[in-house]
DNA sequence: GGAGGTTTGGATAGCGTTTTCCCATGACGC
DNA sequence: GCGTCATGGGAAAACGCTATCCAAACCTCC
């Protein structure tokens, strides 16, 4: 490598003074020679350590400053097994996660805080099927991250396990609170719920119909449970059915309702895309909504504003709940005990698609 | 490192033989004293060099498999410079980025190669000014990533030099063909324009507007220049509005257009966003679409899709062009010359938001 | 049977950090 | 004046891999 390959500059000047900066990179050697001082001290100098005097570390900060220079990354991880980069491993299918805004807002939230410690993001989006464990696996063993942010919990989901047997820190971004040692940034469905129920009880609903997301996930699971406590509690009655958060699914099983002899008087879809649908399978049977019927969707987006009536929904606080994951992940991979964690509270967003119910 | 900190497991029967695997990472020289031969044959074996008889290869590369051996990037990374990752900064509004689904579509075909060839992508969504070069230089200099894939190519972008300084090698995804010595995936808008023109001349249209996205992209002042002079060449006139990507501009500008003496009888909008702000303004506005106003967008999307009426729109293939990108930078790190290429082909989904040209 | 060439595999020197261990140096107390 | 202690700083050993250079060992052919 002291022979240039392709991109080493050579010797011209061997130390240009400021930013401009010749092609080789800037080593912490390169500061100790400069500074006639130890690689050791220009390290403790720079970490903030004890064992130099602050003159002496000024003085290493300020060459550092002047030539530009950052620790090689690799060296740091190697040398410290850190390397200040978490994982996220998305396994769905491409076209539904670049449909879903979620996604991109959890992020966008936990860029925001990564950006602000200092550490960076590695993004891996598979298909569905097992391919993520394997990724899981293959980052842990190779070192390439300290911890992960864990989405869409599935029933006994293996990636718990394999993480802790991996011996690294995860988040899961998580429904339900059981007591198990990992991470977990905590949005109860029951929350969500009452804000709906209490939205469609004032409006005199009692007949729901509930289009959820497939019932592998954790939280559909929870959100139908809680959904029939709580509107039973209220005197309330809900159907369920079973979708997998496509737009066909949510025309299909929306149809089925409405030809039903007894259609409900209000539909809450377990995303947007569905409710999107819903929306316009009523339209197109000659449903009025929401004189007839009120759509609601469970998550807010784009789609939820725009959609003509606008679609009242749930705003799940998505970035703020991306950035409290981060946040919660560094603090775990530090060795915090404090593992559980409620998320930001969501809110309801009222709009044209729901009203009183039909007498 | 050997003194167990929170996570070695000890000595715990040494060597536990199959995948359940210790707390220990497996390391080359572990796979070397099993098979009592040096690192240096095991390096050899893993990376598929000559220097092995093919017969210890096997032996290698089965107890690799058996123990799940990993190398560790970060000493892979420090001794060949070489990361297997490439980085993406996006410096836009956050808000923006995570309600245009372009980013994220993008996103998934890049993630879908680098799976093929097992790279990966560190990410960093900043917000709109100059960070994104702090982050270009600390990532270089860090020596975190192999390449850099560049979006929103500006005036004088400058990106290109700083990368060029740095010796990194990027890929623009690019509307315009300069002659510069860095990667580029070339998707002229011209293309995009034909298709538009050819769509709207069929249809009797010559007098169109567009709202644009601001002028700073250089994609924007292309779409501008190429949209006039197809226009001209059909014997159409076309207006240009500046806008800003945003649904208010959208609204406001298409508003602007329907109340003028003499509204065009199309607008091509440059985003979905503003599209559907636009498709939503001209009903308010009592205005026909499309009887009386064509409503198209630039960039297909669900938001296209599920309007109502739907939008024609530009399917440009996004998936596959994040795809091209990434095997693009992946031969322009490793020395390939013909360092431009054509994106894929968009196409034109007609939908209902266009039809004949009002008399 | 030995000269010359080709494989095969071993030592070892980096890569750029952090960290441990140790040696100067000077201040201080007796 | 000498022993004791902090304190600043240096040398060197990891970290886990790749790459260079050599020494065996094995052929092949006269």
């Amino acid at each position: 490598m002291t022979t240039p390959g392709s991109l080493a500059g050579g010797d011209s000047a061997d130390d240009g003074p400021a930013s401009g900066g010749g092609r080789r990179r800037v080593t912490i050697s390169d500061l100790a020679r400069r500074l006639h001082i130890s690689k050791a001290s220009v390290s403790y100098a720079l970490n903030g350590r004890a064992g130099v005097s602050e003159e002496t570390r000024q003085r290493v900060l300020d060459l550092a400053e002047e030539l530009g220079f950052h620790p090689n990354s690799a060296a740091v991880a190697l040398s410290a097994s850190r390397t200040r980069t978490i994982g996220i491993v998305i396994a769905r299918d491409p076209a539904l996660i670049s449909t879903e805004a979620f996604y991109m807002r959890t992020l966008v939230g936990i860029e925001q805080y990564l950006n602000e410690v200092d550490s960076s993001l590695l993004l891996r989006l598979t298909g569905e099927h097992g391919e993520d464990l394997d990724v899981l696996r293959r980052w842990s063993r190779q070192g390439r991250v300290d911890g992960f942010i864990l989405f869409d919990e599935h029933d006994d989901d293996p990636r718990i396990p394999l993480l802790r047997e991996l011996g690294l820190p995860c988040v899961v971004v998580s429904s339900n609170d059981p007591d198990d040692q990992v991470g977990r940034l905590i949005s109860s469905p029951v929350e969500t719920v009452t804000l709906l129920l209490d939205h469609l009880a004032e409006l005199g609903h009692r007949d729901i119909a509930h289009i959820s997301g497939p019932f592998t996930f954790v939280h559909e699971q929870l959100r139908v449970r809680m959904l029939h406590e709580e509107a039973e509690r209220r005197g309330m009655t809900v159907r369920h059915i079973e979708g997998r958060y496509r737009y066909d699914d949510g025309a299909e099983l929306t149809r089925l309702l409405l030809t039903a002899p007894d259609p409900p008087t209000a539909i809450v879809l377990g995303n947007d895309l569905m409710a999107v649908a819903a929306l316009r399978v009523a339209m197109d049977h000659g449903t009025d909504v929401p004189g007839e019927v009120s759509i609601l969707a469970w998550d807010d987006s784009p789609l939820c504003e725009l959609a003509r009536p606008g679609i009242t929904a749930i705003d799940q606080k998505t970035m703020e709940r991306g950035r409290a994951a981060a946040d919660l992940l560094l603090r775990v991979a530090s060795g915090e005990t404090a593992l559980h964690e409620q998320a930001p509270a969501g809110e309801l967003r009222a709009r044209e698609s729901s009203g009183p119910a039909r007498a």
